[in-house]
DNA sequence: ATGATACTTGACTATTTTGGTCAGGTTTAT
DNA sequence: ATAAACCTGACCAAAATAGTCAAGTATCAT
C-alpha cells in the first residue's frame, strides 16, 4: 500500500499557497523554491487543480495562483480526487458483472476493501487545509 | 494510493484456510485452485506468513498449512506486516536525520501521513480473521 | 509595443514496483 | 522409492511513478 508523492506534493503547494492567500497570487516559481518540488511537475499538479476549480489562475507578470475556495472549505478529498489520487483497492470493486477474480462471485475481501475506502475518505474528508496551515503556523503566530 | 495484490491475496488465502482450520492441514494446491491464485505466487506468501508465525506448515503427503494461533488472534495488521505490505508515506517518515524534502526541517505534510498511517492501523487492527470468515460465511452456515 | 514573467499543454522517458514465473531443490507419509 | 507438498532464490515483463523537455500563449509593467 503507497501513497503517491504527486498527492502529497498537491497538499504541500496548497498549504504553501493558502498560506498567503488573499494578499497576492502566488507563483509557482516560489512554492517550488520553497518546497523543492520541480516546477515542470508543479506545473502538472496545478493544471489539474485549476480544472477542478479549486485553484485560479492570475496570468502575467506578479501572476501565479490562488485558491478558488476558502481554505476551510477545501477538503483533503477534493485535492486527491483532483490530482487523481485514489484509493484503489486492486481492480477488486468496479467490474460490477464479473467477479474479482475472473470468477463470477466476489472474492473473500472484496467488502473488506469497501470497508477500508470508506474509512480513508472519512479521514480525508474531515481534513481541511485550512486545518493543515494551522497545525503548521501556529506557532508562529 | 494502491493497495497491493500481495496483501490482498494473503488475506484471502488466510480467510479460505482458516475456514478449514481444525481439520485437517490445507494444501497450498487447495487453496490455488479455490482462489485462483498461482501456486507459486502463493508459495511466496506462505513463506513469510511462516516466518512470521502465522501459520504452521505440515510437509509430506496429506501435508499444507495451518494457523498457528486463533482465527480470532490473527489481525489483518498482522498479515499486511508479514508479507512487507506498509503504509508507506512516500519516503516521508523514516529519515529522522534529515527532513522529508532533503531540507532539514519536516515536510508540510508529515503529520498528516502520520494520522493517517494511525488511523488506517486502527482499521486493520480490529479486524481479525475470524471476522472476516464470519462475514464471508455465515450465511451457508 | 515589447519584453519579461508566468501560465499551459503535451509528449516523452528512466526508474521503480508489482505481480508474477521458473527452476531446482528438500522433506516426509505411505 | 516415489509422489505430494513444502521451500528458496533468481529472474522477468508490464505497469505505474516521478518526473523532464519543448514549445508554446497570455498578460502586465514599462
Amino acid at each position: 500500500m503507497r501513497l503517491t508523492s504527486k498527492g502529497r506534493y498537491a497538499v504541500m503547494a496548497l498549504v504553501d499557497l493558502a498560506r498567503f492567500d488573499g494578499i497576492n497570487p502566488v507563483s509557482l516559481r516560489d512554492i517550488s523554491l520553497r518546497q523543492s518540488i520541480s516546477l515542470d511537475y508543479l506545473e502538472q499538479i496545478f493544471s489539474k487543480l485549476r480544472k477542478k476549480e479549486i485553484v485560479q489562475s492570475v496570468r502575467g507578470t506578479q501572476g501565479g495562483y490562488i485558491l478558488n475556495r476558502k481554505a476551510k472549505e477545501i477538503k483533503l478529498t477534493n485535492i486527491f480526487d483532483a490530482v487523481d489520487e485514489k484509493v484503489k483497492t486492486v481492480q477488486c470493486k468496479k467490474e460490477s458483472k464479473k467477479g474479482c477474480n475472473g470468477k463470477s462471485t466476489k472474492c473473500l475481501t472484496h467488502n473488506l476493501w469497501d470497508e477500508l475506502e470508506t474509512h480513508i475518505n472519512n479521514f480525508f474528508d474531515k481534513k481541511s487545509l485550512d486545518d493543515l496551515v494551522k497545525e503548521n503556523f501556529e506557532r508562529r503566530l
